[in-house]
DNA sequence: CCGTATTAGTTGAAAAGTCAACCACTTTTG
DNA sequence: CAAAAGTGGTTGACTTTTCAACTAATACGG
């Protein structure tokens, strides 16, 4: 096991403005939400997860994968969405010992709620305090440390299908699909 | 209300892409350190942010936005590092409702075992991933959305605190004073 | 000074998250 | 095709976080 290699007092600098900033942004997302339209960051998630998919339903794996949660949290939060209203379950044929999550009407009302809450959110605190540039370099930072999470199995790609449909970029879709666009 | 700005595909991505690329590279440094020195990162920071303080001592709301952490979650948290022998609590002469954390020296032990493991984390995952230019706009990014996020009032200054004595960056500190690089 | 408002910090109960054990069902394999 | 191994998901106990209420001490305004 070889020296330490310290941050010097830049990168020291980099690393806490860095961290401090993504804190207190996603924070700042979380309270907008909350007080704005009455629901955590975890719900939304999941619901906007479910409202994208084909019958707006998805293996509990899988949303557990694309919501960023363990299976035994998303086990939990299911419970409770479904005690609001929000979300069934329903049992897979195919696999017997499967399950979907599907959203309900309720549910989807809930999230067209919030859904303009939180895009207004991101828009303010970061997309507007960034120009074009700073954007494009963001995005490049985000897929550079994405990829080698994926190299050295610190994210699954299943995780990547967070990403959606949103193939690399070169895109021609229909900017008004709303239902597509809650993110 | 006006009407919502929503994302279109391009800043969707991008978006997304940062959100999933944070989170996963935090969840990797806790991992990391809890399994390479059995500690959560709730209690890394605030070794930290005690151990850089004169005297390695801080009062309880100064502690609590330095460490990002709620009164009520810091209390409870130094309740538990008070059992594990890291910290102790003592009164403030001067302000007799106040109270200090001080850091133990079986704290500053436990701190000085963890701290490479999470440095050599932050290293591999997000440093070496970046060149320096790469690194000069995400602190510049960091920066920005930090100014606005003070302005707006959705970070207070006293959090700011958690920069340290890193001034504006024209440093010519020692670059080993083990103690003020553990971040 | 006295009463009121603030501030520092704690507390306990409820909500959410983690962890490991556990069913029930599939898949593999000898 | 039976036994073993693996997968999908849930559960309950435990830990951590949140929330609102609360104590105690200081600051302020007349």
């Amino acid at each position: 096991m070889s020296e330490t290699r310290w941050l010097d007092r830049e990168d020291q600098r980099t690393w806490r403005t860095f961290m401090l900033a993504t804190q207190l942004l996603f924070e700042q997302f979380d309270r907008e939400l909350q007080n704005g339209a009455s629901m955590p960051t975890t719900y939304y998630e999941v619901l906007v997860r479910l409202s994208e998919a084909p019958g707006r339903r998805l293996r509990m794996s899988d949303l557990a994968d694309r919501s960023l949660s363990s299976r035994s949290r998303l086990s939990h939060t299911i419970a409770r969405l479904e005690d609001a209203g929000w979300v069934e379950r329903e049992t897979c044929p195919s696999d017997r010992r499967g399950a979907f999550a599907v959203l309900t009407d309720a549910g989807f009302a809930a999230l067209e709620a919030a859904a303009p809450i939180h895009v207004e959110s991101v828009r303010t605190h970061l997309f507007d305090q960034l120009d074009r540039r700073q954007l494009d370099e963001l995005r490049t930072i985000g897929e550079q440390i994405l990829e080698h999470l994926v190299s050295i199995k610190g994210a699954s790609p299943d995780q990547l299908g967070l990403l959606g449909d949103l193939g690399p970029c070169h895109g021609a879709g229909s900017e008004d699909d709303e239902s597509a666009a809650m993110s």
